[in-house]
DNA sequence: AGAATGATTAGAAAATTGTCAAATTACTCT
DNA sequence: AGAGTAATTTGACAATTTTCTAATCATTCT
């Protein structure tokens, strides 16, 4: 991923560009190139050897001159290919998880509660992250936390406590497992 | 062309890789993106309508949100496209007057005197270049500067009388035209 | 109309990058 | 070996760009 964002830096730069062109034409050397850019061979050089440690021309001596050639097959690629991550490695549970939450939550809310009782735990796993283990809340304190999320805050506090993610002791709500 | 070198530009940031991949994968909006990506959401709205007034990712407001979308056909293209220039406009005596050039001289040397009238004046004429209008040059002045280009300056100097490029009088020689 | 919320802009600081002049290195040819 | 030539490196400077904070704008909801 490291070498695309290099490669998409490399071919952003009017100097290179102009560079890159003149050896699509044809093979040439520091000197040369300097001369019909009007730039310094120090300049031309600085770019050459960046784009050479990234691969994109190869360099080669001939009598006094470096000649340096395009690497042409690096250009095939469509601009798809650049910027397109790599898939992250995330396990397949990870990922259901991350189906089911986009599927019941639009925009931070809580669009309906699940009927499956699989997917019903992870969405108020979800909002269960709200509470701090250990903490101990207030009724009404449930109420606006859970509410944020949802019209029915009373349903779901009643499914927290059903499912086992928090515990109540008269009008005291705690978490018990994340 | 200046837009291709725009796109490019664009296209090598790292934070801007990181919001096309999310777009890539679904519409987003700023304040998620920039929770997603742990910046703000200055920040993001900033690249966003970079990448907008490219032409890369369309936007609409849903509600409170501004949902942003990626304008896919752009990724389509081969990097080669990008990179490119378009031809310069060349007209077909510059074209040929290049290739003659090109032909005769290597790596800055002239490797050998055209036989032909015509591409032995384009020789000429290039060496001339070297002469400024107005001037006067000894003689040993005119050979040195020939001899950059080749070991006989001698015929190169006549050549150079003979076809009305230069002219002498005893030992003294100026550039008639360019 | 007013409160709330997300998006955008403005201004400033920090980081990155392209360029050059001058010095050094690497190589070729006698 | 030494002279000559092109390439490269170094250090400094200038220009551009990313990011943030704070303020403002545009919508939506009550």
């Amino acid at each position: 991923m490291k070498e695309k964002l290099e490669l998409l830096k490399l071919l952003a730069d009017e100097t290179r560009l102009d560079i890159l062109n003149i050896l699509l034409h044809e093979d040439s050397y520091v000197e040369k190139i300097a001369c019909e850019l009007s730039l310094t061979p120090a300049t031309i050089c600085y770019h050459l050897k960046k784009m050479e440690s990234a691969g994109v021309v190869n360099c080669s001596r001939s009598q006094f001159y470096m000649i340096y050639s395009l690497n042409r097959e690096i250009f095939d690629k469509p601009l798809y290919e650049l910027i397109k991550k790599d898939e992250p490695v995330i396990d397949a549970n990870e990922k259901y998880k991350k189906d089911v939450l986009s599927h019941f939550f639009k925009y931070g809310k809580l669009v309906q509660l699940p009927t499956q009782r699989k997917k019903r735990e992870i969405v108020l796993a979800e909002i269960a992250k709200q509470f701090k283990i250990g903490q101990k809340y207030g009724e009404t304190e449930v109420n606006e936390i859970i509410h944020q999320f949802h019209e029915d805050h009373c349903t779901i506090r009643r499914e927290m406590i059903a499912c086992g993610i928090m515990a109540r002791e008269k009008e005291i709500y705690w978490l018990i497992k994340t």
